[in-house]
DNA sequence: TATTTCCCATAGACATGGTCTATAGCTCCT
DNA sequence: AGGAGCTATAGACCATGTCTATGGGAAATA
C-alpha cells in the first residue's frame, strides 16, 4: 500500500520535531508518551526510515527525518492557518457577506440592519450587487450572491422566500398640488395630472398598470425615472405625481415636502422577499445577517 | 477541545473537494461512500462550518469550503511531496552520504567502492571530508559525516569500528638504491640510509617510529613529506627510503618504479576500520554503502 | 560509587471511532 | 415510470490508537 498512510502520526512527528522530546510532543498533543513513541515507531516503519536519534536528553532529527520535517512544518502551519481562518469565519471576524437586491431596497430597508451588522462585526466584507429581480436570482442561483431581498411575491421552487417587512405604495406630489391635499380622489381624476413612474420593468410598476387596467384605465407615464430618488425629487419639485413606497418617503411626508395623495380605491400592499437558495446552505454571515433582520 | 482534531478526515475533504464527488473521492483514497461522507460530516461538525453543497451530481464546496479547500490543496500538496522525497531517499535516488578518512584511503582504498556506489545511485550527493583520526572521529560525533575510515586500532566506546582489510606498511626505495633489492636488511643497516616518512601525526608513522624504539634505535626522517604522494614520489626520485603502506604502491612495485626493502624484522600489519556512531541510526544511504564495502 | 531523575521502549488491556454492509431518499435523464 | 447516478443514515464490527504499568539506560547529583 501507500506508506505514510496515515496523516495523524505526521502531527504526532512535527511536535516530536519541534520540540525535540517525546514526552514534550505528548503533552502538546494530550497524549501519553508511550502513545507517542508508538506513533513515531510506527511512522518510521511505514516510511521505512529512522527519523530520530533517541538518547537521553530526547529525541533529535535524522538526516532524513530533517528533510522530512522541513516538508511537514510547512504542510502542518498550513493545517494550523487553515483551522484558525475556520474559526474566525465562524466567528464571523472575518469572512464576506453578498447580497442582492435594489438599490432602494438597500438604501431604505437594509442600511440600518447592514450598519448594526458590520459595527458588531467589523471582519466581515460586505457585497452589494444591485439589479433587477430576474437578475437578483440569477445571481443567486450562480452563487454569486448569499442572499437577494426583493418584492414578493417571488415563485420559484428553487427558492426559499421568506416575506419580511410590508411596503405600501403610493402616489405623493409636491407643494405644487396642494390643492389635492385634503381630496379623496378616483383613478379618472388622478390621470388628469401628469404622472411620473419608475422605467424600469420593475415589480411595483406592473403591478399597478395592471390595477389600473384591471378597473379599465390605462396608465402611461407623463415622465419616466430611473431611480427612486428622482422618482422623490420630480415630485418635490412638482414635476408630478411619483408613484413610491410610503415608506422610503417617510422622511418628506412629515417635512411637507412632499403629500400623500388620497384615493378611493385601496392600493395593494406589497412585501419585502429574502431569498435564499433552498437546499443550500447559507453562509455563516448571511445565516446570521438573516437572523438579525427577522 | 481544538476543533479540526483529526488530520485525516482533511485528506478526506481533499479529495472530496478535488474530485467533487464523495464517491470519487472514496475510490481514490480506497474506502467506501459512506465513509467519506460520514468523514465529510464530521469535519463539519467539528468546525461548524457546512463545506459542501450536495446535490445529486456530487458535491462542490461552499464558499467557505474554498478558503478552508485554498490552504488544505497546499497542505496535502506538501505532504505528497514529502513522502515522494522519502520514497527517493529510500530507494536511493536522492540523499547523501557524508565520509570522513585520509586522502590516501580514500585513492587507494574507497575509490573502487565509491565509483560503484555512486554508478548505481546517481542520485546520491557525496562528500567526502579528509582529516587526521581525532579530526574524523570528532566529524562523526559532531554528526558532520555519517561514517569514517581510517586505520585501526580505535578504542572509542561511543564508536562501532568493524575492521575491513589488512594494509602492511613497509620500506620502499626507488633505483637509486637498486643495491639493497635482494638485501635483508636489519634496522641497523636501514638507518644509514636517509629515511622519509609522513609529517604529520599520522597513526602509521606512530606505530613505526615505536618499534624501532622497542628495538633501541631511533628512527629520524631526513625528510617528512605532508602526503601520500609525495611520499611515493620523493622515493621514486632517490631522495631517500620511504615508509608507506605497500597496498598503496602496488602499481609502482608492479613497473618497478619502487621495490620494496626487506627487513630482518616482520613489521605489524594494519587494518582499516569503518567507524560509525554506535546507538545512533545509520543513513540509508550510510548503511547501504558499508553493506557494499563489506 | 551509589542514587535519583530524567528520558524512551515495550507489553498488554481496553475502548474509541472509523469502516463496513444494507438501505433509503433524492434528482436527473431516458 | 423506470433506471442510474448521487449522498445520507443506521447499526454491527473490529482495527487501531490510547491507556497504565513497567523496564532499561544515560546523565546529573550526592
Amino acid at each position: 500500500m501507500s506508506m505514510g498512510n496515515n496523516y495523524e502520526l505526521y502531527k504526532v512527528f512535527y511536535w516530536a520535531a519541534k520540540t525535540g522530546s517525546l514526552t514534550q510532543a505528548a503533552k502538546a498533543l494530550f497524549l501519553t508518551q508511550p502513545s507517542v513513541s508508538h506513533a513515531i515507531k510506527q511512522l518510521e516503519d511505514r516510511l521505512g526510515i529512522t527519523l530520530f536519534y533517541r538518547n537521553s536528553k530526547g529525541v533529535a532529527l535524522t538526516h532524513e527525518g530533517a528533510i522530512l520535517y522541513s516538508y511537514i512544518e510547512q504542510s502542518q502551519i498550513l493545517i494550523s492557518r487553515a483551522e484558525e481562518k475556520m474559526a474566525s469565519l465562524k466567528n464571523l471576524e472575518s469572512g464576506e457577506l453578498r447580497i442582492g437586491g435594489s438599490d432602494s431596497l438597500f438604501k431604505h430597508y437594509l442600511l440600518p440592519y447592514l450598519e448594526g451588522f458590520l459595527q458588531k462585526h467589523p471582519g466581515i466584507r460586505l457585497h452589494l450587487n444591485h439589479g433587477t429581480t430576474p437578475e437578483i436570482i440569477a445571481f443567486l442561483k450562480e452563487g454569486r450572491i448569499d442572499l437577494g431581498v426583493v418584492r414578493m411575491p417571488i415563485v420559484d421552487s428553487q427558492l426559499k422566500v421568506t416575506e419580511s417587512i410590508q411596503l405600501q405604495d403610493c402616489f405623493v406630489a409636491g407643494p405644487r398640488f396642494a390643492e389635492l391635499k385634503n381630496m379623496v380622489l378616483s383613478f379618472d381624476m388622478l390621470l388628469q395630472y401628469p404622472i411620473i413612474l419608475f422605467s424600469r420593468n420593475s415589480r411595483a410598476r406592473m403591478a399597478i398598470t395592471e390595477l389600473f387596467e384591471s378597473y379599465g384605465y390605462k396608465l402611461k407615464p407623463e415622465i419616466e425615472v430611473g431611480s427612486v430618488d428622482l422618482l422623490i425629487e420630480f415630485a418635490r419639485k412638482g414635476l408630478g405625481i411619483s408613484y413610491v413606497t410610503r415608506e422610503f418617503v417617510s422622511k418628506e411626508l412629515e417635512e411637507g415636502s412632499l403629500f400623500e395623495i388620497q384615493l378611493d380605491v385601496q392600493l395593494p400592499p406589497s412585501h419585502v422577499g429574502i431569498m435564499i437558495m433552498r437546499n443550500m446552505p447559507l453562509s455563516i454571515s448571511a445565516s446570521r445577517f438573516i437572523e438579525l433582520v427577522r
